[in-house]
DNA sequence: CATGAATGAGGGTTCATTCAT
DNA sequence: GATGAATGAACCCTCATTCAT
């Protein structure tokens, strides 16, 4: 019995130990194929951010695209659920959208590496990773529009057409990507900030 | 001497047909390119687009590169002449504006395949391209900021932070793309005028 | 009768100006060939040293091969006639042999570019090229061990191995190509003298 | 600790095998280069004669020059080694020269594939490369410079012009390349001898 | 689990050659 | 005779993937 347990801790220990560095090394790959572009980042470049030898990521993932499917999974994951608890605070809509957008620039700005390989999916998933991207991604953008639709409904929010409001922030969030960076004379959060006020005016 | 002049009217009826041709596979390059990626797009690809065989293609590019910097050259060149008529005409700021924005959505729409190339040069061109681009870019953004400045110094636009708001503008604009389809149930000049209408709020 | 023989002098001029160009093409096709090698020489590098577009060598020459024949053949037949004059010469065996060593070197530095293209012709002509070339190559070698049978039968010279004797003058002569630059210190004809005078001995 | 010992043991033995393996692959393409010639050869060609694929190839060298310059490097370091050696020994200049000779030709015939590649470096490396085969080749000649030398100030040579000298033995010794077959009469030491003893009396 | 080695299917590029005009 | 354009066969090189050890 002792023994037993010791076992199941150790296993569980292992187990533990296996995700965090699945994680890591997700993180790395993401890294990498951000940078150079999915097509550009050899599973050689991959490998050796993580110091490991191309074999080794074979071991845990069964091809590239798989290996980065899992990188969107991961982050996309991780987002949606942040987001969801936003939505089901206990705040108005402007306070939500305004807190929703903040978050979402954190993640564009912060998990650039990952967020910035959602772009154009079609163009380097197959058929079934791609249809769960597909998925996923409308489940994030569905959370602006609970949003936005609470606001329309309890009449702080007013559009004539709210799903191109929506796209209209996201666009103008998703665009930060392409000139951010660190050593401009903003930080993130005032930028963050910025962008939350200003978008919010498209719906008043 | 009626000879010279012939051969010179036929010299340059051959140019002018060189041109035509180099305009065409631009076109279609970008075609492809824009459908299936940079890197995923071969130069078989791109000349059986063309009926044409891959040694017919570097008859005219020196390389892959080549070929796909002269379609951002020929696209942003045109894009930013019609933008440059637009800023001197004689409108107000906002109506200036306001055109800006549908013509650009009309060329991110229409010209879709072109301008699709231009999200992350940077994991495409090397150096030399790469320079160039950016700049023409950058003027290219500039003309958004020279109207906007207009708008501040007349005092019809407000803002704290207009490069930002601008970049907003722009981000909402480009990301059309992302989701646009010619089978959605609003035209392309209908969204033009709904994301004008609403993007000019940003700066009210 | 005037008529034609206007025509006859005509054909004739003509005949001698498409051999003169024949003769000119050669050169400069020699001339590019020794500088890159046979295989980096492309007929665009030829003909554009012609002045030329590719199709018009096409007119004069079936193909790159058969151009690059008649180089040799240019070339080894001009520097045989003199060879074989020399041999005729009403000289010594050992005034000929300096006379042949000296031409031979004059040709090797100055017609270098020609010359250059005769070491290894196994690599670069198919079968029937090939032997005309050997072939020659040979008639040209046999001048040499027909001064030196001269020699060694007259009692001026001494070998036990012609044969191999004539190949190390060859050998060393040939070798020039290998170091020489019109900037030495040396002038060709000074550097003629020297050989000539040293590989006398081989024979004494 | 043992198992260690044992890593590293194994460590150096399979560091061993690439190398020799490296040897082998580095002859294979010598052979195929020498009888092709550099451009003539592909590297499929190389491959097959090693009974490999490609890629291999493409394992153990960065590209097509890298693994010839390794060849030329090879065998001029051998070469360069054993003629040091024989500069050391306790004979007198003329034995030492005879010594060369005879040396330098074993190298000629025996290791024909190799050193045939030295002819022109110019055409076929880029700078870095061509520099340091330069370099290497100004070494091995200048083994000769100082055999010459030394019997030249012992007074047992004579010669006014020693460089010139030294450059129609070297060319007389690789000539042989072109010539040479081993269904001839003569053996490659009978060759040798020959060429020795009739070589050194240009420095009598 | 991990590594070094190998494979094989392309992809970009070059170039001798051809041909309509 | 000469030109621009086009072809197609190779060639060098890359890289995701596999596998014996």
């Amino acid at each position: 019995m002792c023994i037993r347990l010791e076992k199941e801790i150790a296993m569980s220990l292992r187990k533990k130990k296996t995700m965090k560095k699945r994680r890591e090394m997700l993180r790395s790959a993401a890294k990498v194929v951000s940078q150079k572009g999915y097509d550009r980042a050899t599973m050689d470049d991959i490998a050796s951010e993580l110091l490991m030898t191309k074999g080794a990521l074979y071991y845990y993932f069964d091809c590239k695209e798989e290996l980065i499917y899992q990188c969107h999974e991961l982050i996309l994951s991780e987002a949606l659920k942040v987001m969801e608890e936003i939505v089901l605070m206990d705040l108005s809509p402007v306070e939500k959208l305004e807190k929703a957008i903040i978050t979402h620039i954190g993640f564009a700005i912060n998990e650039k590496d990952i967020l910035n390989l959602i772009l154009k999916p079609e163009q380097t998933f197959e058929e079934d990773h791609l249809r769960l991207i597909l998925e996923k991604r409308q489940q994030y953008d569905s959370i602006f529009d609970r949003i936005i639709m609470e606001g329309l409904n309890k009449g702080v929010f007013t559009s004539s057409e709210p799903k191109l409001v929506r796209m209209m922030i996201l666009g103008a969030m998703n665009w930060i990507q392409t000139w951010y960076s660190p050593h401009g004379k903003q930080s993130p959060e005032v930028i963050a900030k910025i962008y939350a006020e200003s978008l919010l005016k498209l719906l008043l």
